[in-house]
DNA sequence: TTTTGTTGATTGACGAGTCAATAAACTTCG
DNA sequence: CGAAGTTTATTGACTCGTCAATCAACAAAA
């Protein structure tokens, strides 16, 4: 009984299941017929969509990185002071959401695929710009010359703190990270301003 | 013509093999046999010593630690000053070894395995402890009470630092890193004597 | 009837782990 | 010392399973 216009549904569920199996085993052996059954529809069909399970991976990791985006432009939307644009920033990179098992599994995930896959690896790139601009309209107008070097920096601590904070035991508590962000911070502003 | 004695020798041999055999994939798919192929030997023989590939990648992942660990011992035996043993460990967790392929490899697919392999989560626990402990000896002398937050930021940074220097497009800088670790160091030893 | 949606069946391949069998080195004990 | 037995090393062949991708065929809407 084909009804039209499946073809944005049908990805966005495959997508939606992609994910959602990637968090279910935490790595990449994820069958095409796991995510197709999940998705409701036979492994052909996702074949027919999706001409690979490569590009099912990468349109999933787009899928994150979009939801991560809307997050972060959400919360910039609030923000009103440069400190608060930073601030921003780093609520919204540790939300609650992120550290869901699937959003931790797609991104640990996303920088094993990074490694090999052009199309992972340019996603990746685009998060990272992304990310350093946000960070540095909120530096650039507190600490001016001083902000690249300051965003670099918070944007590694960033990942470094989502990496530990997402494998540690127990439920991981995403406000340690924004305290622990903010204090270096804090720190950066009080040199600059010497 | 069995001379004995060759589980060692084996078991060596399929680690290295395992360590460069990720490297050169990237991910965890990996066949015993391009493992017993790349170690010399049959597949078979790889399952006689270790009972399975889990097991080897374990085994794989304690080898990358002990070299890391050995690293840094040996970094901190020419350190006489606190700051000089922070400065050591950082430049043990950024040296140009553990910019490999093989090692990069290596430690991305260990936070995979992190997730889901009891085995693996506890030779992550053990890494941070050391790491945390190591930077801890040379804070502490410096900045006291203070000394068990700015290690456990130093030990977010640094694995910041080093997934963003081994995803890096073309040759990482380990000095680099470095540099962004000790301005972090700086900043919150001159806050901490204010 | 052309396009879009959908699937069952199939292909062709690969892979982890087992097992039986062979061979050499060590041990025991008469 | 030397034969019989034991342990260690080693592999080819095999089992049982899986999986990505293809294809032919069917159904319904335009």
């Amino acid at each position: 009984m084909p009804k039209l216009g499946m073809e944005p549904i049908r990805k966005a569920a495959l997508v939606k299941a992609t994910i959602v199996e990637i968090g279910r085993t935490g790595n990449l052996d994820v069958t095409v017929s796991q995510i197709a059954r999940r998705a409701g529809m036979s492994p052909a069909l996702a074949h027919h969509y999706f001409g690979s399970k490569e590009e099912m991976f990468v349109s999933a990791m787009r899928h994150i990185l979009t939801l991560y985006g809307a997050e972060v432009r959400g919360a910039l939307a609030t923000a009103t002071t440069p400190e608060q644009r930073v601030q921003a920033v780093l609520q919204a990179s540790f939300s609650p959401g992120n550290f869901r098992r699937e959003a931790v599994g797609a991104w640990l995930n996303f920088w094993i695929m990074a490694q090999t896959m052009p199309g992972a690896r340019r996603l990746l790139a685009i998060y990272q710009r992304r990310l350093r601009s946000n960070l540095l309209a909120g530096l650039r107008p507190l600490i001016g010359a001083r902000a690249g070097t300051v965003a670099d920096g918070l944007s590694a601590l960033i990942d470094g703190l989502y990496l530990r904070e997402a494998l540690k035991h127990g439920l991981p508590d995403g406000r340690a990270a924004v305290l622990m962000a903010r204090t270096y911070l804090d720190c950066a502003l009080k040199e600059a301003e010497r």
